[in-house]
DNA sequence: CATACCAAGTGGCTCAAGCCAGTTGCTTGA
DNA sequence: TCAAGCAACTGGCTTGAGCCACTTGGTATG
């Protein structure tokens, strides 16, 4: 008797998806490890490329699995997380000297690049105006737009937004803005970050930052609407972090009560 | 030539999907619409049903929009977020007799379900038996599975793992844990959550997941992988959340320094 | 020995056709 | 009036063919 379960009532391209699948998790196909080629599979399944090729596209959906053009397609390697834990505010790992995102770079043995994307005055986002209380109809906010990297490779895109009235004029409007970065800066002009406020959600990437972050189809991204309060609960500074989920880990803990 | 220009050089799929993309991030078409049909694209566009299709597939994979067999494809509807704050675990918060789940269902004006899919002894997984200080070779934990509904819909998933010995014999293997729920019994026991670890990632979700989410392409799921320390700084839960990510928003909001 | 080149293999994308399986709304008959 | 049934839509999936772009490794050439 056949397996009256999902396999027999199947289209062949799940089952095909389905078997390789099986192969992935019980470790018959190891990461890094080649799939057998889309004409291969299809001879094999005595099917038509196309369907392997779907079965294959299944695979990659679920980020099991990558294609690489005139290469083949590979079991896809588990990625080692840039962990950012929520002490990554704090000031004491401010002071020394290696923003979060130097340290986690480090501490893998890789080489951190941050390049400066953008300095701009603009119209904020409606999220962003709401939580920096400035009014979205107006160019009241600097946007400042940075792009991390390991090793040459991109992991986040940052898109700070500070109020302009503020930074006007400020080295918050250069490319190098000195010791301590902005919230240096920033305490300068009397904000002393005491809270943060974290909003995260995760969602498939837009185009453009799947070409910026150069991510294959099956990589979420992880996205972080972050607030920073000052010493009279008023909010400062704010910005959104795009992470590739795959290489991301957010870390958080607090007491209770 | 380094970058082909934006439409000439894309191949037709690519550039219907652009199109469409244009239309809806300019409202003509307006969440909860419906596309052309398959044909019609093609037809409109002068191209095979395929490449019209391959076109939505590209769509749908960034989550603009999902397919309902028989109907047509749709302009995805933007989800209300369940939003999750860092003060879901507090007690204050527990006293109220409803879960952070229950409550902010019925802040949307929805009614909550919560599954009890099973309650087992079982050996841990790798992550939980490292967190909760357990061997990962032996029977050493309870494992309550739960899924979470509104309205229905089934919104996430919840492992909760429990050390067996202290578990054994107690309410914690029933279905019905009694007030206050399993926290409830596990301050009985002598653990009050003092502190709390939440570790955040997102990734595509297994076929299991998908099915009981009844997630179509295109949504990621969003893993927080909690722990819950007691007012020694052991660890006495800990528990693997499986939330849709296009209904879930985790909020949280710490001092620093 | 180094380099340029090329052939064979890979995935990317398209075509045109067909059948299946859900959905919807209209028609028809009790 | 209402319900059953059906026709005309929708997307789901497959076939088998072809061309293109990229990668790789061997080979001929300088």
């Amino acid at each position: 008797m056949k397996t009256p379960g999902p396999s027999s009532t199947q289209p062949p391209s799940r089952r095909i998806a389905e078997e390789l699948r099986a192969a992935i998790e019980a470790g018959h196909l190891a990461p890094g490890d080649r799939l057998p080629s889309e004409r291969a599979l299809a001879h094999q399944y005595e099917t038509a490329r196309n369907t392997a090729r779907e079965a294959i596209r299944l695979l990659a959906e679920e980020g099991l699995v990558t294609a690489r053009h005139g290469s083949g397609v590979f079991v896809r390697e588990p990625q080692r997380l840039f962990r950012f834990g929520s002490d990554r505010y704090s000031r004491s790992n401010r002071e020394t000297g290696l923003t979060p995102f130097r340290l986690e770079a480090r501490r893998q043995g890789k080489e951190a690049r941050i390049d400066v994307v953008g300095i701009t005055r603009e119209r904020p986002p409606q999220d962003i105006a709401e939580r920096l209380a400035v009014p979205a109809d107006e160019e009241s906010v600097l946007h400042r737009e940075n792009h991390y990297f390991a090793d040459d490779e991109p992991v986040q895109i940052v898109s700070t937004y500070l109020r302009w009235e503020e930074a006007e004029g400020t080295p918050l409007t250069q490319p190098r803005t000195g010791k301590d970065g902005i919230y240096g800066r920033l305490e300068e002009l009397g904000h002393v970050m005491t809270r943060v406020r974290d909003e995260i959600t995760a969602r498939m990437p837009t185009r453009a930052e799947a070409t910026v972050l150069g991510l294959p189809s099956g990589v979420p991204v992880l996205e972080v609407l972050h607030t920073s309060l000052d010493q009279e609960d008023e909010p400062f500074e704010v910005s959104r972090y795009v992470h590739r989920a795959d290489r991301t880990g957010l870390f958080y803990e607090l007491p209770v009560e």
